[in-house]
Parts: C-alpha cells; structure tokens; sequence
RNA sequence: GGAUCCGUAGCGAAAUUGGUUAUCGCGCCUCCCUGUCACGGAGGAGACUGCCGGUUCGAGCCCGGUCGGGUCCGCCA
C-alpha cells in the first residue's frame, strides 16, 4: 500500500490508508487508545482498541480505515487497524514534546536541539525561515539580480580587524569570510546586479541575544546607482515583498506564536543619524555620546521614535560617520565627516547595514591609506577598479536577525538550528 | 574583554531569617478508565541541592575557591 501525507489525509476519507510517522503522543482510555501520529506535514489521530506496546517518539508504520469525526481534531480520524514499529526509542524522551509549549531554558533546548527541533512550535520557526529565504531569492531576481555563491575561505581578513578566524590552509594559513563584501563588488562588474545567500563568520566573543559567530547573510550590490537612495529604495522594496510572501505563506506557523506580520511602508522613513541621536536625546532623554553608533537602549528608542512618528516598524538610519564605516563606504561629498552608509532598523534592532561604495581606484587606495588599511593581499579588489567599475553600493542582510524580531523571539540562537557562539560548536 | 546574575530528580520551577524527613507540576513505572485531544483517577520510584573547602550545634541558603552557564555592555547583521 503507498504512503499517505497526513496533510492528504481526506482524499482517503472511507478508505484504507498507509500513514508513517512518529508517535508525538499518546492518549490511553483503558480499552481506547488515541495516538497522535506526525509526519513532516502535520498530525492526525489514530484510535485502536487495545493496547500497544508503542512509546511517545516511536517511529510506526500505521494502517487504518479513514474516518470523518467531528470529535477528532481536523476533523479525520484513522480506525486503526496494524500498527508497526519501525524504529523504536531507547531511551525516554528528555523533555515532553506533547505540550503546547516546550518550555526548556535556552541550553536545553540547543543542547538537544534535535528533539526539540520536533516540537510543532519549534518547527515553525524554520517553516517561516524557508519561506524568509525562498521570498529573499524571489523578489531579488525579480528585480534581475543573479545569484552568486563567493568563497568563505580567503586569503584575506574581508575588512581587517581582529574579529576573524584564522584556518589551517595546506601551507598557509587562511580565514573565514566575515562578509561577502569584496567579491560582490567585483560581481558588480561582471553582471551588475547581484545577490548571495550564505555563511558569514564572525570571531568576536559577544554574549548578546542577538549575536552569534556564524550567521546566514543576505546580501546584495547593484551597479550605476544615481546615489544612495537607489540601495534603500531597492532594499524597500525587497523586505516589503518579502513580508508580504512571508504573511501569505507562514500563518499556520504565525499563528503559534500570535504574530501579525507588520505592514512595510511604501517608503520606509529616513533619518541622519546626527538627527537621530538629537531626537533620542530630546524626546526620549536618552544621550548618546558623540562621534558613536547608537547603543542598543538608543537603537530601542529609535524603534519607538519610528513607530510614535511614522507608525513604521522600520526605520532606515543614515549617514554613518566615516570613522565608524569600513574602507570601501562612499563619503559624503557634502560633508566626508559622513557616509552615504545606512542601517535598516526593524522594531529597534539593526537588520541590515549597507550604502553606496568608492567606486573610483583613486579614492579606495586613498581611503585605505586613511584608514592604515595595507592593501597586501588585496591586490586582485583594488586592480579590478583600474577597469570602470560603476557607481554602486547594497546591502548585507542578517536573516536569522528578521526571524527573530518578526516572532518576538528572546534569543537569536532560537532561530538557527545549529547556533555557534562563544562556548558552543556543538551540536 | 568588562560588569552582573544563576547552577536543586529526565524537564520546568519552589523552599520564610541558616533549623529537623528538600516541595510542586510535567514526564517515568503499576493499576483503573470506550471519545480523549495539555485526557482523567489511585498508588509508586526517582535528588549525596554542579564540585572542593570553610564558618556554625546545624548549610540548598552564609564565606572562599573551582567548573559550567545566562544576561547586559563593548562590537555588529
């Protein structure tokens, strides 16, 4: 007999059928027993009149005439008829999978990620995660970026600094890519429009819940942009598509956790961050000190400010200073205090940074200069803007960072499957 | 890296000011139950309170050390 779906399980309404699962949990009224049989597209009820040996986590192989049954959730019930242990547990289940909530502390759950990882609420966060990066590829070719997939493993650090891993490379010795920043760029050259999805490394020791030292990036860069708003126009659009894909497709997996997907703005609200920070300090009487980023409690209070004034979710900040922004940022020409950098804030947390980019050999070397940047090893970037490279500039995109501010998540590691911090590389 | 907090059955928590046998819920085991859906009922097992040392008549609780972890800051997506 063929397998069926338990999503499918209507067609089969008066039939017997095949279903193959797991036991997620088992209801024994003494002569009736109800197991609860889940597969990789939902649960349904199967009622036996006797008891089984079967245990909670059991992988079973069921066969049963389909029944409609008010009394049964979704409606369908499976008369059990043969029930088989395919694979059976040897051990009881850690935690109770059953409950509508799991309710395990954070090291519990990753320490055991691949049981909890059963749990249907556990499950959505992954279901909404597919659906996140299968809109982020759409809606980018779409808009006619072509995919790219560049090396992690390089010869050297993206944009200096400390904060990487070094590997053992044969005879040499290499690091992991913290970002897919100057290959894109390149790219940009070849095919104009471009995008990856992909591992980003990052080798500082942060405890935060909203950091971790491998990440999935979103990125993209975009050729002969008139100026920096052509990125953020684009990136608008980008995110509004997505969360509109995101409403559309995930409510069964919204709904678990109460969530309404927040409306995109047609334009998204801008603001300097020098204006930023004097709005924080004069609404909110917040100050944050000069010639610094925003901090978390101000990135909080720029949140509230987008919400109160524009109603927006998203705020997008502008105007980074130039001593806070890697090489390769565009200064301002009115101002070179300032870039044409930006960050896209979602519900006062930083989803996205990105800006338009030197595009002219002269100014990068200058820059570099600047900035004490040795151009050792770098060569094969720099040479590529002897040829034309046009004006341009994109984004990098956290992606586990969205998951988690759509879904109110307290811990970004919640949204990986398998987080690496600080203290943790495995599982 | 700095600050701060926390380690109590498999899981989640409680334990008054230092006081006698460490409590509760879930799970587990045995029994009862033909419409449960977080099933219900009765009974039972399961903990050297992370580890080492100290103070005290007495330590889960106070002190020191050690190991493990969380959170905040810095940094960033």
């Amino acid at each position: 007999m063929e397998r069926t779906l338990i999503k499918n399980i209507a067609e089969k309404e008066g039939e017997k059928a095949l279903i193959q699962g797991r036991v997620f949990n088992i209801r024994n009224l003494g002569n009736l027993v109800f197991l609860i049989i889940q597969d990789y597209t939902g649960t349904i009820q199967a009622v036996f009149d006797k008891e089984t040996s079967v245990k909670i986590g059991d992988s079973v192989s069921l066969k049963g005439l389909v029944k409609k049954d008010e009394r049964a959730k979704g409606g369908y019930e499976i008369k059990g008829e043969e029930l088989e242990i395919v694979s059976n547990i040897i051990e009881d289940l850690p935690f109770d999978l059953a409950k509508n909530d799991l309710n395990l502390n954070l090291v519990t759950l990753l320490d055991n990620r691949p049981l909890a990882l059963r749990h249907p609420k556990v499950q959505a966060i992954f279901k909404l995660y597919d659906i996140l990066l299968k809109s982020y590829e759409s809606v980018m070719r779409e808009n006619d970026f072509i995919e790219i997939k560049t090396p992690k493993i390089l010869g050297t650090a993206t944009e200096g600094g400390a904060n990487f891993f070094k590997v053992k490379y044969f005879e040499k010795e290499a690091t992991l890519a913290q970002s897919p920043q100057l290959y894109k760029q390149i790219m940009v050259g070849v095919f104009e429009r471009v995008f990856e999805i992909g591992s980003v490394f990052r080798a500082e020791p942060h405890f935060t819940t909203r950091h971790v030292n491998e990440y999935i990036g979103l990125d993209a860069e975009m050729g002969f942009v008139k100026d920096y708003t052509d990125i953020t126009k684009t990136l608008n659009t980008v995110i509004k598509k997505m969360f509109e894909m995101i409403e559309k497709e995930g409510q069964e997996y919204l709904k678990e956790y109460d969530v309404i997907v927040p409306k995109v703005p047609e334009k998204i609200p801008y603001i300097k961050l020098s204006e930023l920070k004097q709005i924080i300090k004069d609404d909110y009487g917040y100050e944050i000190p000069e010639n610094t980023d925003i901090d978390p409690k101000g990135e909080e209070l720029a949140g509230k400010y987008a919400k109160d004034t524009f109603g927006s979710d998203f705020l997008f900040v502008t105007h980074y200073p130039a001593s806070g922004r890697p090489f390769y940022t565009m200064p301002d020409s009115e101002n070179p205090e300032e870039t044409l950098g930006f960050d896209l804030l979602f519900k006062g947390l930083e989803i996205a940074t990105g800006g338009q980019r030197i595009h002219k050999y002269d100014e990068l070397v200058a820059n570099m200069k600047k900035k004490k940047i040795k151009p050792d090893g770098l060569e094969f970037y720099l040479d590529t803007f002897k040829y034309a490279i046009p004006p341009h500039g994109g984004w990098g995109m956290g992606s586990e960072r969205i998951i988690k501010q759509l879904l109110n998540l307290e811990n970004i590691k919640e949204a990986i499957l398998f987080p690496r911090d600080v203290k943790r590389l495995t599982p």
